[in-house]
DNA sequence: TTTAAAAATTTACGCGCGATAAGTTTTTAT
DNA sequence: ATAAAAACTTATCGCGCGTAAATTTTTAAA
């Protein structure tokens, strides 16, 4: 670092003895000058201190490099975690990754969806809300831009959905409960906001007739997306009318268990699977925190980690294409029964 | 939406009958022109689908209306959401937060730097990693772009710091535990990475003794961030030995507390205030999932709204002033006690 | 070594907007 | 009604870069 300012590349060119345009080539893409010349600018960048005005560029460029990510809510961990894994894959392709929060609310969905679109992302990863999503407006979005979904599925947008098959996972856990215990009984949202919950419902009801037995439903009053408050509430007013048909009950999701687990300690029913236990729950999405939960919750690990690479990897290759995909893919990966402590 | 199409300012004011020049007034401040020609432009912007580009925006205005938003890691529950908050008033201010997450690493927090300076934010929020931080180059940064720091301070960094008063939240606790029970050993992390854990632990020696009681710490081997983790397997290691000093423990931070608890689940150790307990635990930072740990913990829930607020009002008071701070500014805000089950 | 083809470089221009100056029209105040 | 102030229009420049076309250099093949 020394010497005279450098304002622009046109600045930076002169002191590294090479053209603008080439400088700018260079910047685009390292390889595609003369290894000479390469040396002399890495020499120039050693010296002086300059980075390329990311406004000017992307003003010019056809494409940026930039990649939008948005998630329906930031405050749950799992999305957390699974947006964390696409900026990790986003960075490593040389993109610039751009993550919003939807904050559970359609409103910030389109707010969000417009907020990229003067952005003029290359691409765009999208978990959208699911029932709640203003669909047209977002298919609309995704007309404009390349758009992937995942998580939860909007029939037709976008150019590929990848997320869990939950008719699988869910008919996993509730062989792996039959097996080991009494059927399960499914306790859910009321009114589910996500199309994850809905499919589950129905895998579950699909599940259980298959083995013989009749599904059973409680539905949790209450909406929005604090679901370990619902789960706790409901879960206290249920456990005190003993209105759990069987000793098992499988959550729709982690987050509604979590609070179901907090609601029995505090109404003195002991959950687990050993000696002396009264109640057993599982869930479903191996929840960051499921692991800490009292007794740790036996659920459903989704293969986010397939789910993130394959997103990431299909808007790559969508965006570096410059096509559209001919068929809408929907990749839909198994989920892996966590056995702990719960059920 | 109909007509031609808009391709730029100038076509947009052509089809506005407003000169260009006055659009882009207009799009600055939309009060800084004539009623007469805000009518017509916002009849226009009903019919044609035109926002300016943003790229062209921002290579000639002096300063973005960028805000950089920078946390140590998104995955955690309590960043997520103090982020969330901050998020929604830097919006409501007029200006675009950009989030980005450390995840932990003092290398992705030089890197989320490193891109916002590219994106020549007007001002940066940081939540600096603590003790991790590489300080010269955040300081470095800060000399650059004017930045506030919140959570965890850095001694003469930025503009200014919020945070906590852990001197006040502990003595708060740790006098509360001791009225109501025996005092409380300290269970923390032996290598904080945190400059508020530094701060705990001294806060915590200074209020035992003031009530004649001889501080008392119990250190979790490991590093990093994963603090659930370390919380559990470390808190079975010394439930095992008994070697926990007292009944009474005073975590340093929620997430350890959390692992506890499960620790003591798993351990058969009942945990709580009522008959038949036989431990205490306390935490620090009401984070959102101590509501439902089992039993629910007693914290110390951080004035996070007041954090955020005075954040937010300082760097954009920064940004528009076009000054730096004559001195900078410390402040602390009190915690509040959150008497639940656990201790 | 010659020569054509490929690669690298330079020339020249344009992107969409902010900013400013000078002149014109409209509004406000007296 | 009139002057002053405010808002607008026209004209022009510059920001920092991408990119097509033209030119030069390098490489590979004969």
């Amino acid at each position: 670092m020394s010497g005279a300012k450098i304002r622009n590349m046109e600045d930076f060119a002169a002191v590294s003895g090479i053209s603008r345009p080439t400088v700018s080539k260079y910047f685009n893409d390292p390889a595609s000058v003369r290894k000479s010349t390469r040396f002399k600018i890495e020499a120039a960048l050693e010296r002086y201190d300059y980075r390329p005005n990311i406004y000017a560029i992307n003003q010019n460029r056809r494409r940026t490099k930039n990649i939008g990510l948005v998630v329906p809510n930031l405050t749950d961990p799992f999305f957390a975690a699974i947006a964390r894994t696409m900026e990790g894959l986003i960075v490593a392709a040389g993109y610039n990754p751009l993550l919003l929060s939807s904050h559970g609310g359609p409103d910030q969905e389109i707010a969000n969806l417009d907020s990229l679109r003067s952005i003029k992302p290359a691409g765009v990863l999208l978990a959208p809300l699911g029932r709640a999503s203003r669909t047209e407006a977002v298919a609309e979005f995704a007309q404009e831009i390349p758009t992937v979904l995942f998580d939860a599925n909007l029939d037709g947008v976008g150019e590929a959905f990848f997320g869990s098959d939950n008719a699988q996972s869910i008919g996993l856990i509730v062989d792996y409960l039959c097996r080991t215990g009494e059927a399960p009984v499914f306790f859910e949202m009321e009114y589910p906001v996500n199309p994850n919950a809905y499919r589950r419902r129905n895998a579950y009801a699909t599940a259980m007739e298959q083995l013989g037995h009749k599904p059973q439903f409680v539905r949790a009053r209450g909406s929005g997306w604090d679901f370990e408050e619902i789960g706790f509430q409901e879960g206290k007013r249920v456990l005190a009318k003993g209105a759990f048909q069987t000793n098992t009950v499988l959550c729709s999701n982690d987050r509604l268990a979590i609070g179901l687990l907090s609601a029995a300690y505090e109404s003195g029913v002991p959950v687990g699977i050993g000696e002396g236990t009264a109640l057993r729950v599982a869930g479903h999405d191996d929840h960051p925190f499921s692991r800490y939960t009292c007794p740790s919750l036996t659920t459903i690990s989704q293969d986010y980690n397939a789910i993130g690479t394959r997103s990431v990897e299909t808007i790559l290759a969508l965006v570096e294409g410059e096509t559209r995909a001919v068929d809408r893919e929907v990749t839909l990966f198994d989920g892996r029964l966590v056995m702990r402590g719960s059920a």
